[in-house]
DNA sequence: CTTTAACCCTGGAGGC
DNA sequence: TGCCTCCAGGGTTAAA
């Protein structure tokens, strides 16, 4: 479920309640997830304060005086709020309590994590999960000519290379088909030929295709963090090409094509598409 | 160094 | 109904 837009909402959402209040018990209902939840988080954090809520890439930071809780939601992952007395579903994981609030994280697949970073461990910037990640695609640093620079030389096709993260990051399967449709680029196009024209393009694409997601989706998702309910109406958000193969283009009626690419899913319009 | 593919896991959809 | 295969929005890791 979750791209960039989803986790950036769920933030907004947490970050609402969080900061400033002691989290009374972090309970860990099952640890196994894309890596072990480490056995002595829930007292490491017992009665600390959450300080803040940030995000890096599709990271959730918890961020305390001590240390910083990284929270990954991974492919089937969601965290919402939920009533103090409501009972736990299946996949129901991990539960921060605080006194009057309380969250849920539910994640069928296991995918997410839930991890910790102390502060005497060094900065957070450096830990290995973040320290590769490429730019944020709403910050200062996305630029045409930044993008032209670190696609230089680079042989792996356009839709990879986005999706890789370490050139920027927060730019999911669905998205990255979205923002080079918008861009007129054809997926396949090797990184390291595009001008620095079109690199232009596809970094305004970006940020357009990603802002009205999280402009459409964070008033459809709005429940995602403080309701109960199914958070998963992501697939509602209208999408121009992906998930509609052999559908018309939008924009020019030719069929809509799929192609696999990285063992992932990409689609494109042959006629609006371009090397 | 770059690129590829296996893998972590559950559940839903569709074929038979 | 059941059983099978395929597919899924994530990203790390080992191997080529």
């Amino acid at each position: 479920m979750p791209e960039l837009p989803e986790v950036e909402t769920t933030r907004r959402g947490i970050a609402t309640i969080m900061p400033g209040r002691p989290l009374r018990k972090l309970a860990v209902y099952e640890p196994r997830m894309r890596w072990p939840v480490p056995a002595d988080l829930s007292e490491r954090v017992a009665n600390r304060v959450v300080q803040s809520c940030e995000r890096r890439g599709k990271y959730l930071l918890l961020i305390f005086e001590h240390g910083t809780m990284l929270i990954h939601l991974g492919m089937s992952g969601s965290l919402r709020r939920v009533q103090l007395d409501e009972p736990r579903r299946k996949h129901d994981h991990v539960e921060w309590l605080f006194d009057d609030a309380r969250f849920l994280l539910h994640d069928p697949r296991r995918f997410g994590a839930v991890l910790w970073h102390d502060n005497q461990e060094g900065s957070l910037l450096e830990h290995p999960l973040l320290v590769r990640l490429g730019v944020e695609p709403f910050g200062p640093d996305l630029t045409p000519a930044f993008l032209h620079d670190r696609f230089k030389g680079k042989r792996l096709n356009i839709k990879q290379a986005l999706l890789a993260g370490d050139i920027v990051v927060g730019v999911g399967n669905i998205y990255a088909s979205e923002a080079l449709f918008r861009a007129r680029i054809h997926p396949m196009t090797p990184a390291g030929r595009l001008s620095l024209k079109r690199c232009e393009r596809l970094c305004e694409s970006i940020r357009a295709t990603l802002s009205d997601a999280l402009t459409s989706g964070g008033s459809t998702l709005r429940d995602y963090v403080n309701a109960t309910g199914n958070p998963g109406s992501y697939f509602d958000i209208h999408a121009a090409v992906y998930d509609r193969e052999n559908k018309p283009c939008k924009a020019c009626g030719a069929l809509i094509r799929r192609i696999v690419q990285g063992q992932r899913a990409t689609y494109y319009c042959p006629r609006c598409q371009r090397h």
